[in-house]
DNA sequence: GTGAATGGTGCGGTGTATATACCTTTGAAG
DNA sequence: CTTCAAAGGTATATACACCGCACCATTCAC
């Protein structure tokens, strides 16, 4: 043990065991059930629909049948997705999604909470602000095709017109898809991957219409900002949005 | 069953078959030597440096030991580390790194460029907008401690004092402590990996003496910005920064 | 009833990762 | 000069994740 012994070296000291943190121990398993969940729990496929076949779908995610069937049967026993057989048939997402297992906002006993921590929160809050900010600056710079513009326009009326039930689905769809109008593919995922861990959090707190109202007009300023190519005013509007948001849940779970 | 599926469905056509995308494939092993050639390439820890023992090392990387012998035994082959046995052994990066295996930037006979695309260099390029922009701005909204304010000047310093040789790596350096100071903890692993995806690019083009003395005297806009607590400034020197290095880029490659 | 599309099942092969134990080298301390 | 501790080097056995393939069972349009 003890490292850094015989000189503090000169670069020592510096943040960065980058090297600390444990390999991920990604199986391919678990990253398809995660794939999977993503979609489901992002919007990106709504309730009541269908996935693609599974020999097609295990191609495109470049994993085996087995893999891929193995995944689905794990989300299906959650209640996440049902499969028929027979022609026609296919795999669905569920008419209604179970809720997800709601991590305790309270602590029964004083006891540390189990998974949401506030360096959890800020580490969210934070990161996503980096990356949605930047996302709405990057996609109000450039210049959107006409059906860009269209399906901008269409999600945001779909998440207006949304009942409470299927909010978080609809918002987070519109949000992922600004961040696809940023025009780099690598960003996509990386704002998947956040609003997964915010929408975690979002469900230990209670979803209130006037906070929905609220949201659905910073929406519209910031989808306006975006058509209109004004990237500080999409930035500006974002952070407004997110700042929302971001009291939000630290003043429930903080 | 199946309730919306009469229309064409709403929520198809949009995006983002974040499904489409292949599974990382990500074997431990893979992963490891990344890991390794991070913490190499973007100088975390420095030639002549040692590395934490091995069976530390597979530790605090959850690997196991065979592993992360492997990976090291990849690198040492490759040239960047260096094992030695005995008492007061152990595995060090090479005093003098190997030129990573450059990308040629011109196609010899007209042949499709192997890795270096037009869409590569511009998703790397959004994205590290987005991140580093983000991280400056962050970073300056921040109550950085005193011990944080010396290491971020005296990163300011070093890649001021940095030879053309050792450029790359103390930058790279100063670019991921800001990201750190941002605090959020995840938020550092992206940066780094941008970083890596950058100076893969980087490595394709010559280093003029005239770039550096100019990126010298944006990071030190940048990094009193940081340091006086203006956000504004701060991402706005960063935006600028980056922007040289974008244009350079595009040139040269595009 | 027939055919086609789909999920369901079984099996064997291969490579990857782990765990454990032991050997070898080196240099400082006694 | 001997000893010892800390490091890398080696060997082996085990578990299982993932894959590919072939085949079965179900369902619905026609």
């Amino acid at each position: 043990m003890s490292r850094q012994n015989s000189v503090p070296p000169p670069t020592a000291g510096l943040s960065s065991d980058l090297l600390l943190g444990p390999v991920s121990g990604t199986n391919t398993f678990e990253e398809t059930v995660q794939r999977l969940l993503q979609t489901v729990r992002l919007g990106l496929i709504a309730p009541g629909e269908r996935l693609p076949a599974e020999r097609d779908l295990a191609a495109q995610l470049g994993v085996s049948r087995d893999t891929l069937r193995e995944a689905i049967g794990s989300l299906a026993g959650a209640g996440y997705l049902i499969s028929r057989r027979g022609r026609y048939g296919g795999t669905f997402v569920s008419d209604v999604l179970p809720s997800p297992p709601v991590v305790a906002a309270e602590t029964p006993a004083g006891a540390p909470h189990p998974s949401i921590t506030a360096e959890e929160i800020d580490d969210v809050l934070t990161l996503r602000d980096i990356l949605e900010v930047g996302a709405a600056r990057t996609a109000a710079g450039r210049v959107l095709s006409p059906p860009e513009r269209e399906l901008l326009w269409s999600s945001l009326v779909a998440a207006a017109d949304a009942g409470a039930d299927e909010y978080r689905r609809v918002d987070s769809r519109l949000h992922l898809y600004i961040g696809e109008l940023a025009g780099s593919p690598s960003l996509v995922p990386l704002l998947a991957d956040v609003r997964m861990r915010l929408n975690e959090l979002l469900d230990a707190i209670p979803l209130l219409m006037p906070n929905i109202a609220h949201s659905n007009k910073q929406h519209e300023q910031i989808v306006i900002a975006i058509l209109t190519g004004r990237p500080a005013a999409a930035a500006e509007a974002m952070r407004e949005h997110l700042g929302g948001t971001a009291l939000l849940l630290r003043g429930f779970l903080e």
